[in-house]
DNA sequence: AATGAATGAGTTTTCATTCAT
DNA sequence: CATGAATGAAAACTCATTCAT
């Protein structure tokens, strides 16, 4: 198991930096600090490796977006929270996060085992916001497109972030991509209702 | 002139569907319906072809959305029309806009030159946002994220509509992005303004 | 001695089936029913396992084939009897019998272990040829060549009846192999003598 | 055309002295005095390059023992004719020779293959038998035995020829494998018929 | 200009063997 | 005695690039 486990974040810390194709198994390995061999004792191969990977990383992602929302019945409040969690993840696992978008849309045949494991996740983003449709609080919404923009709002600012390098004011960023999803770019500030 | 074009489109073709890193040059040359050595007559490598077809792409991307934006002076107009333009201008180029995705964060070394290409088309969108911000109509907004969200929240719908290879109905989706970029997932339906 | 005899027996399994080169140590320990490094704490390693199967599986066929010989005097009821060993000792080792013809010829190196193990097999078969020629009944042969003569008739006959999987009339087989190495496609057809 | 040619010689040399699997395909390249690339180049891979080798090399075989046969209508003459044609391609191709012999029966998967390239051998085998039994002159044989006799018989002979090394009188073993397989090791000597 | 055969450095994968438990 | 996780040397295969034609 500890070597499993060294592996995992050789992978992470490997696919993340070069992308999936260019991170050679030797250097996952070293990373790891672990033989060739061992990868292949543990994983059937690359592709495995990456998919295991995925599958681990978004559902720990998606966990933490549950835990987060199950603290609140508020619409308003559900969305902050499952927000400040992805932020919150995503600063905790910055490598992760390269690698997710990375390696989501890569390859055309590796499409649809990803796209199984993320729509588990699109899945959980759909029931806070027909929750809050329900409600009365939100805007009917095109339900087939509402998850991948809330997705790619909040991913690819967070994306830039990390690439960047800056060290960031958290609280902001949520801040940020909180009215912008709840209010767009022409709503009030949250931040001073009036 | 006729074969580099040829090139161009068997490039974008291997690329959107493969990935860089897994489309060969030989399926670039196939696609393409020129011999191999015709690839390195009129380009200087895969490297040089990928970001040749980035900078056009992009570039034709831009193009599209500044002549858009021109036709009015309104913020709001100009937001729905750059909309309206990356909209088309994906549904005309589907196989680009897969590349676009796949390739744009795929490896860091490239990183720097890419950066610099959609640095420009982020310079645009910039300059939408400030111009509908000086007039007040827009808020304020952290002008380090407020490109990448606009980007994000687009472009991932667009793919995700692209690899569902569903035949949309164009006007719809603008519709959709626009109002959500706009008013947010609360703010008033952009089709039935009071 | 449970395990070793596990071991031997998963071993003839998996050489046979796929040959020794390309039957994996971890095929022999499943096979075998025993972990991985009983192998090794019972056997050297995969080449000692290999000629200690030819060994044994040679040396009892050659037993039975003297056994079977020593009940007559006659030269020609010692080849029907020695057929008839190499025939019933075939069909009950099925495996044994693919794993030597598999094997014999395949490596230069180990040659040199099994042709010692062979020429011991091969003796025996001049011996029974001398015996006949000495009493007149056999014509005079050139005997470097004898003993392959037989070994490779009736060897790569009964490969063929094994590989093709078909229930064999173990009668008629002997008594086909007898009548073509004693009398050629010419002579008289033993069942039916003038 | 050149380097398929030095591959194909390059290829026989590497499997009939180490076998197929373990020859390495870099030993091919370096007998063939190619790149290992370009091996991969004129073929698919290595399981194809046997395949290959085996088709060339049996076809040849078998072309060489029906003209031989096409001289003669008499059915004795023709089976002479034909292991005279045998032992003249074994001793021109002698490493192809030890290359059928090491590779027909290795592997249980290309079993498939070979098995169809062999049967048109056998079946040529087989229409000589047919055409003496017709005559009357060879007894009647079941012929789903027969070919393999003949070609165990011959092959394993030659083989033992081939790989003691020693320069052999051609003559004197087609002398006697002609004679055993006709008249087996009672019959007359066919050097001197009474 | 265009071609495609040839290359070899680089990659993934396999597997016999070891050794701590 | 027995195990199975760990290893690393060796092997098959890939592919961007070159170059003679």
């Amino acid at each position: 198991m500890r070597k499993a486990n060294q592996i995992f974040q050789g992978a992470v810390d490997a696919f993340a930096e070069k992308g999936f194709d260019r991170a050679t198994m030797d250097e996952v390995a070293e990373r790891a600090g672990v033989a060739k061999g061992t990868l292949y004792y543990h994983f059937v191969g690359k592709e495995e490796l990456i998919c295991f990977l995925m599958e681990e990383g978004i559902g720990q992602l998606s966990s933490a977006v549950a835990e987060a929302v199950a603290q609140t019945d508020d619409p308003q409040g559900q969305v902050r929270a499952a927000i400040g969690a992805m932020v919150a993840y995503s600063n905790e696992n910055r490598k992760f996060c390269q690698l997710l978008v990375k390696c989501i849309w890569s390859n055309a045949e590796r499409q649809e085992q990803f796209r199984e494991i993320l729509q588990s996740y699109f899945d959980r983003l759909t029931g806070i916001l027909n929750h809050g449709i329900h409600r009365g609080v939100f805007q009917p919404q095109p339900m087939e497109w509402a998850p991948s923009a809330w997705f790619g709002l909040v991913t690819i600012v967070i994306l830039r972030v990390i690439l960047q390098g800056q060290a960031t004011d958290q609280e902001r960023l949520v801040d940020y991509l909180y009215t912008q999803y709840m209010y767009g770019i022409i709503g009030r500030d949250i931040k001073t209702p009036n």
